[in-house]
DNA sequence: TTGTAAGCGTTATCAA
DNA sequence: TTGATAACGCTTACAA
C-alpha cells in the first residue's frame, strides 16, 4: 500500500494526497474522498522515504556512558518524556565508559544525518570529542558537562559539594575526601575544587594525602577508604564524589568497627533512591537528574525545530538533603 | 557527496560503487581505484537510501517499562553490547510503566517496517499484546516473560522463589510474602507460587492474610509490611518479591525496633548492587540479567539474519545469595 | 566483470 | 487548488 494506491482509489494525484498528509492545501472534497480511503486501508505514510526525501529521521541519538547508572537512567527517563511528547525517538548509545566509542558514536551519528539531533552525556572532553563535535551536522545539546559556546545542561558541581562540605564541617574539623577522575571535569574536577572550597571557607585545613580517587563503583569506595586509613590520614568527615563510593566506604569503616556518624560523619553526592535505606542513612546533594534531561530534550527540540536558534547553558541547582551520616543537625 | 560523484570520479559507473560497498563482485583495478576515491572524499553510503531500497533499516526496537530500573539498564546494557557488535542500533522506547504505550510502540514499530527487529520487555500481556505482537512484521523476542510460541528469554522466577523460600525455612516456620501484581505473570504470579510451593515443600503453613501486595518501590515495601503487622499477622520470615520492596520492609522493622534476622530474617529477589551494602546485608536471588539481555538479543540478530530461524525459549539460572538478613548458615 | 535502467515511496517545483 | 514531473541516493536484474 503507498501513495499512489491511495491517490489511484481516491481519484486524485498523488501529490495532492501528499498534500493531504502535510501542507494541507487540499478542497474539502478531494479532502474527504482520501480521508475515507485512508479510513479503509489503513495507510500509513512510509518514514523511510519521507526522510530520504526530506532529510529528516524524527530520531535523536543519544550517547550515554553507562545506562546500569541511577544519575544516567534518570536523565534518559527525562529526556524519552519530552523526546516522545514532540515526536522524536530515542537512539541509544551506549558506549560502557569507554570515550572512544564516545567519539566514534559521534561518528555514526553525523555519517549522512541519520539522526536530526544528538545529546551528548559527556563524562570526559578530548580534542578528539571536538573535532568530532565540530564535524556534527545536526544540533547538540551537552548533558553533564559544561561546554563553551554550545547548548549545555550541567550540575552546579562546585556549589554544591561547598554547601555540602561547609554544612557537613559545622560537626567535623578532619576532612577527608574521596573523589573521581580528574578528567571528568564535572564530576571529578569541580567536585573536588567546591569540597576544597568549603573547607577554605570554615577555615578547615586539608591534611595532606587526604584526597584519594577511586572509580565510581561500590568496591573501589571500600578500597579508598581502606587506603586513607593506610596512610594513616585522620578524620573524622568523609565526603565522597558519589553515592557508591560512600556505601563502600560506610561498609570499610563498618568492618574496622568505626562508628558512622559518631566516629566519622559521611556524606556524599547522587542522592539515589537507597541512600534513604541505608544505615545509617545517607547525607547527599540531590540533583535533579530527570529534569536536567527534560531540560535539555526541550533545548534540542528547539535547535531542531529552529535553525538558528541560540546556544544556552542551563546550570541546574541542588539540595543538601540531611540524612543520619553526618553529625550537624537538619536545618 | 553521493554515489554518484564518486563513481564519476574512479571512472565506473555507480552501480560498480555499489557493488564494492556490498557483494564485492569487482575487479581489483576498479576496486583500487574506487577505494582511493572513498579514502580521499571520506565518502560514506547513505543509510537512508540503502534502507528505502533494501527495506533494511538496521535498526532494533527496545521497548522497556522504565528505564529507571536496576534490572532493566543491566538487561539493556546486555542488549546494546550485543547489537552494536554485530551492527544494529538499539531504538529505546520508554512506557514508563503504561501497558498501553507498550502497545502502541509495537504498533509505531510495525509502520513500514522502521526497524529489523524488537526486543519486548514485558510486564504484561493482555489481548491487546497479542494482537500488536501478531501484526509485528519483523522477528520478535520477548524479555522477561515466556510467552508461548514465541522467542523469549525468561528467568526460572518459581525455581527460583521455591529454592529460596526452601533455604531460608531452615531457620523460620512462619513466613510472609510482599509480592508483586499477579497481572505481571513472571514478577507477580511465578514468584507467589515459588514462594508457596517452597513452603508446602517444607511442610510450613502459610496464615491467612500472609502475602500482601506492594509496587516496585521502596516506599511501597514499607507500607506493605506496615499493613503485615497491622493485620496482626505472625511472622518470623520475610520474603519478598524484590529488592527495592526488601529495603522498604527493613526500614519498617527497623522503626519498630524488630531485629533482622534475630527477630524476622528477610530475603528478596533481584540481588541488586546496594543488597551487600544494606545493613545487614540482604539475602536475594540473584538473576543474569545483562546476559539475559545478550542473549534476547543473540537471538534476535539471529532471526533478523535467517528469515525462518525456529523460536527458541530460554530458561535463565539463578543464584541465591545468602547474607546476613537471614537467620541460616551459609552453605 | 561491468554498465544500463528501473525502481524503492516520498516531497517540492512548476505550470495549469 | 491540482497534477505532472523531477528529484532524494541507493540496489539489483538484466544485458553486454
Amino acid at each position: 500500500m503507498d501513495i499512489n494506491q491511495v491517490a489511484q482509489m481516491a481519484g486524485v494525484s498523488r501529490a495532492t494526497v501528499s498534500r493531504y498528509f502535510n501542507d494541507g492545501y487540499v478542497s474539502q472534497e478531494k479532502r474527504a474522498a482520501i480521508a475515507r480511503v485512508v479510513e479503509e486501508t489503513g495507510y500509513v505514510p512510509s518514514r523511510q522515504a519521507k526522510t530520504l526525501r526530506t532529510g529528516k529521521s524524527g530520531l535523536v541519538g543519544i550517547i550515554i556512558p553507562k545506562i546500569n547508572s541511577a544519575s544516567v537512567s534518570r536523565m534518559v527517563a527525562g529526556i524519552t518524556g519530552v523526546l516522545n511528547e514532540v515526536g522524536y525517538q530515542a537512539l541509544l548509545a551506549n558506549t560502557d565508559n569507554d570515550a572512544a566509542r564516545e567519539v566514534s558514536f559521534l561518528r555514526l551519528f553525523s555519517e549522512r544525518s541519520k539522526v536530526d539531533g544528538v545529546i551528548l552525556m559527556a563524562t570526559v572532553l578530548t580534542p578528539a570529542h571536538d573535532a568530532a563535535i565540530a564535524a556534527l551536522p545536526v544540533p547538540l545539546v551537552v548533558l553533564s558537562q559544561k561546554l563553551e559556546g554550545r547548548s549545555c545542561v550541567y550540575q552546579d558541581e562546585y556549589g554544591a559539594l561547598r554547601a555540602l562540605t561547609e554544612r557537613v564541617l559545622s560537626a567535623g574539623d578532619r576532612p577527608a575526601y574521596i573523589g573521581v577522575l580528574e578528567e571528568d571535569v564535572a564530576a571529578g574536577r569541580r567536585r573536588r575544587e567546591g569540597f576544597l572550597a568549603g573547607c577554605a571557607a570554615r577555615g578547615v585545613a586539608v591534611e595532606e594525602g587526604a584526597c584519594v580517587i577511586a572509580d565510581f563503583s561500590i568496591e573501589s569506595g571500600y578500597a579508598a577508604c581502606e587506603r586513607l586509613m593506610e596512610r594513616g590520614v585522620s578524620f573524622d568527615t568523609l565526603v565522597c564524589a558519589t553515592d557508591s563510593i560512600a556505601y563502600g566506604a560506610m561498609a570499610c569503616l563498618a568492618d574496622r568497627g568505626i562508628a558512622v556518624p559518631a566516629d566519622v560523619q559521611v556524606a556524599a553526592v547522587g542522592d539515589s533512591d537507597i541512600s534513604q535505606v541505608v544505615t545509617p542513612s545517607l547525607t547527599s546533594v540531590h540533583y535533579h537528574y530527570k529534569t536536567s534531561g527534560a531540560e535539555a530534550a526541550r533545548m534540542l527540540a528547539e535547535s531542531m525545530a529552529d535553525e538558528d536558534a541560540v546556544a544556552r547553558e542551563i546550570k541546574m541547582g541542588y539540595d543538601v538533603v540531611v540524612r543520619d551520616s553526618t553529625r550537624q543537625k537538619r536545618m
